[in-house]
DNA sequence: AAAATGTTTTTTCCCGATAAAAGACATTAC
DNA sequence: GTAATGTCTTTTATCGGGAAAAAACATTTT
């Protein structure tokens, strides 16, 4: 077994969603631009949907026949791609309890006890360097540098630096740029859930990290822009394993970014300022409180 | 062949050189810490050192037979890793001319110039892509982003940031910190380059990143140090090609420095901050001056 | 008993091979 | 003649294996 092929079943399941919608499906490189891989993927596809009764295929004619059931589906976690199943793993285990700062990473291990080869856990961890929570000694181990205060701070001292200087840039941005009509859309979207927050608390993650992220981009720096994956990989875990106060903090949350909008759209750079450091003190506060006093740097 | 013993023989010439200072050897663990390398390394050296009549090798006893010949040393091409070999070529590709932005690079088609297997070259390009040059494209090809003006002003953008911001941390510290001693010796020997700048200009380079390594350390943030690996990486490959005024060049920025150091130890934030943005301006131009004008995004 | 040397085990680094997925080329349909 | 389908080729993702290097363990020396 050298390759799952996770992108093909991910594909196939999101394509039986397709089906729900139409009579009949559009053609292959349509399709395939439409699920993000190539035509032979999607003739993969179409194939197994044949064989399976759900459409008629014949050239250009793919009739859909009938809905989609659920034993249809391929199981969720055969969708997943091996990056992702090291990442889950890795992470689990960063943030579980006994995992502190100093300690070393072995690819062997991590490579057997996830169940996969050695190399998909290299490239991973290579990947992950740049998050700084490990580092590489040459010829030898990865050492764990820990979740830890000191690496809360560091970040948020990143982060503040460049939304402040993004968000600057974004109000200076011309009236006609296409970033003002996105804002609106995301204005509207938070005052959506602002109102159903009591139900939908636990969709602000996806929301916000689409709000920093089109801010980030006015920057026009792919540094900033890039440093982003640093926080949102954080932010995405971090809450995964904490989820105390979840609910008041995501309201408080929304409300900051409401007012960091209407700051925005103020155009002044005054507002834009305070307002910006305002949600971001308090971002930070969030994250310093969750981090258990008993995580402090270990190392020599 | 699946591994090359590069780190032997490095070890082994740089061991080489430790044979004419003095007449017999220290210990293995000693030896081990002074090279970098294990215990086995070191015993696969002394081995062969016995072999080559170099030493005579009787457990704790490991007297210095001969001086080393030149023939005694591995070539030095067998001493680089693979990893810098890799850098190696794929740079120079990089800074040739028709790497055009949103070309597609080719992992195979490296690994087969390169002379290597695709996993170095993958692991490689994945490492390297956090100098933001080039980008993945999920399960297909990286693409190059390119050497542009773009990528020059935004690296230094980032560069600008946060070298202020540690200079002003620098200047703060205390009086008995160590950096001081360091800032000391470090300006003794730009004295002495600057006197000498005639015939060692070349020597700059060297100087110029362990002096702004100091300086990017004063900040305690893991992020902005390794930010420096970025800035280190584009000016040694870059000026590599590039030698144009190039004792000029580093004539200016010597006494830059050298206004730059005298700032830090007055410990007063605005000539520091002066003396940071007027060295960070003439080395922005300099960086900019050099990118030829047809080196223009030319990407979609 | 601390630190060295001698020996064995484990891990890292790297290659070649193979299935999945992408991409290129040839052919057909509208 | 443009855009689809059908077919073939190339590249990517991943594994297992093997030599180099590190690390662990055992034994000796001072």
């Amino acid at each position: 077994m050298s390759k799952s092929n996770n992108v093909y079943k991910d594909a196939f399941n999101r394509c039986l969603r397709l089906l729900d919608e139409t009579k009949s499906l559009p053609s292959e490189p349509e399709l395939g631009t439409l699920l993000g891989v190539s035509r032979t993927t999607v003739r993969s596809i179409l194939a197994r949907m044949e064989e399976t009764g759900l459409i008629a295929w014949n050239k250009r004619n793919k009739t859909v026949l009938r809905a989609p059931r659920p034993e249809d589906f391929f199981p969720e976690e055969e969708t997943d791609s091996l990056a992702e199943i090291i990442e889950r793993s890795f992470m689990r285990r960063l943030l579980a309890e006994g995992a502190e700062a100093g300690m070393q990473i072995n690819e062997l291990e991590l490579a057997r006890e996830i169940g996969v080869g050695t190399t998909s856990v290299r490239e991973f961890l290579i990947r992950f360097s740049r998050f700084g929570l490990i580092e590489k000694r040459r010829n030898s181990h990865w050492v764990l540098k820990g979740f830890t205060r000191a690496f809360a701070l560091e970040l948020t001292e990143i982060r503040e630096m460049f939304e402040l200087r993004s968000a600057a840039a974004f109000a200076a941005l011309p009236e006609d740029s296409a970033v003002w009509v996105d804002l609106d859309m995301l204005e509207v979207q938070h005052r959506q859930l602002a109102s159903e927050i009591a139900t939908r608390f636990n969709e602000f993650s996806e929301l916000d990290e689409r709000f920093h992220r089109l801010i980030h981009r006015a920057s026009h720096n792919r540094f900033i822009v890039d440093f982003y994956d640093v926080i949102a990989m954080i932010f995405h875990y971090h809450y995964q394993w904490n989820k105390a106060e979840e609910r008041q903090r995501n309201e408080v949350a929304v409300q900051e970014h409401l007012a960091y909008i209407a700051a925005l759209k103020s155009r002044d750079p005054g507002k834009v300022d305070a307002a910006c450091r305002k949600h971001l003190k308090s971002a930070r506060l969030t994250l310093l409180s969750s981090i258990p006093e008993g995580r402090q740097a270990q190392l020599a």
